[in-house]
DNA sequence: CGATAAATACATACTAGCGGTATGTATGGG
DNA sequence: CCCATACATACCGCTAGTATGTATTTATCG
């Protein structure tokens, strides 16, 4: 066929697919032919004409996938009546993270950290840069102005719990693990947490309660 | 030519090689012929005569590499005349840890976590397996046992710090970082595993210290 | 001990599939 | 009517892997 009127839908429907794709079998382990073959009667030059390679496609599926959980995240700091400390907490609450839980729910990985390996990696470095210094490290630092927290070792304190919550407590690169073992984690990163300065309230072990109903309801 | 007298010789050249390239280049940007090119005179037979894939390459290669490391670390455990408690804190003490980490020198990966995604997701998997149920949960529930560690959740603390410890205070797939943060983050660790129960003992500084020398040395 | 057979250590030549490109074609909007 | 755009088609170099051929070592047996 020739052109489409709107090829913005053509653009949806890839990132969709790829999306899709990239989550069951990994990144090398689809390949662009794997891709255009769910997008009925469309070809390979469709998708380099929209896309300039493999990663693009990738990095553009996680962005879009991404992009309100990020934004829910970011959200939060402009808020003026807070403090710091009530901040950390909200980070961390049911009513932040489990309405966030349901985007994550449609781009499951597969529960193997090698296949998974591009994504893992991408959620180690986003430990760093998007969570650390983008939103949690900021709180803190807010928290500290405003005497609402102590923390001797804010930037270390933000690693730390970002590595742990999104690597650890989010198992999305492993098998699910019974409910208790994962409110243990809870439990034991709430306590961890504090011993740097940072409660991260009582709301953590609900947070991963209904993380969990959530994700074992999917069938995970 | 035709077979050589000590074959085994040709699979060291192979995996030598291999642990460099795949270091430097990653799993992906890696190819068999990448490899073949530095046996010289070797072709892609030999190498699939000894190896029966890419993926076997890398994982003896690695194998090969971490073993010295990992039994070292193993010949703690058999050790009848200290508690628990002495074992956990000599875990990470300097003279543990440090021999072992020109180990690691050889096979730097490169600084970037996507590229090194393959080595990354090995590390995480191995931080729970090897690490948390190989040898640090053992040592903590021995310490526990021995009434020398009081800890409420020994596999989440384990876990834990298996995970920090790995991918957070050695610094393999990121840039090295300024030798203050990363005595930051041992203190950090320090204090966190303190929480539950983990004594690692001051020496963990100590132990960053010498390995930041090592590296900076070595020209990271 | 020496000939022969078998197993091994490679080299050579090839394949299917991959990411990506060059180019052709049809359709929409200005 | 025309041209930019949205595709389709045909192709390329490279990759992991295989099939097969060949030379050398080692085991076997008279």
């Amino acid at each position: 066929m020739g052109r489409n009127k709107y090829p913005e839908e053509t653009v949806a429907k890839i990132l969709d697919a790829a999306l899709e794709l990239f989550c069951a079998q990994g990144y090398e382990g689809t390949s662009i032919q794997d891709i255009v073959d769910r997008l009925d009667g469309m070809t390979k030059g469709a998708v380099y004409h929209h896309f300039k390679s493999k990663e693009e496609i990738f990095n553009a599926a996680f962005d879009r996938a991404m992009t309100p959980i990020v934004e829910h995240r970011r959200s939060m700091l402009g808020v003026g009546n807070m403090t710091g400390a009530q901040k950390l907490k909200r980070l961390y609450a049911p009513e932040s993270v489990v309405p966030q839980i349901e985007l994550w729910a449609r781009m499951r990985p597969a529960a193997d950290p090698v296949k998974s390996s591009r994504l893992l990696a991408m959620q180690y470095q986003g430990s760093f840069n998007e969570s650390a210094d983008g939103y949690l490290l900021p709180v803190i630092e807010e928290g500290i102005a405003d005497g609402s927290i102590a923390c001797e070792c804010p930037r270390e304190a933000a690693e730390a719990v970002s590595l742990l919550a999104n690597l650890w407590l989010l198992p999305l690169f492993r098998p699910l693990e019974p409910k208790e073992r994962m409110l243990a984690r809870a439990q034991c990163l709430t306590q961890m947490a504090a011993a740097v300065g940072l409660d991260l309230g009582n709301e953590v072990l609900q947070t991963t309660a209904q993380i969990w109903d959530v994700w074992d309801r999917a069938g995970w």
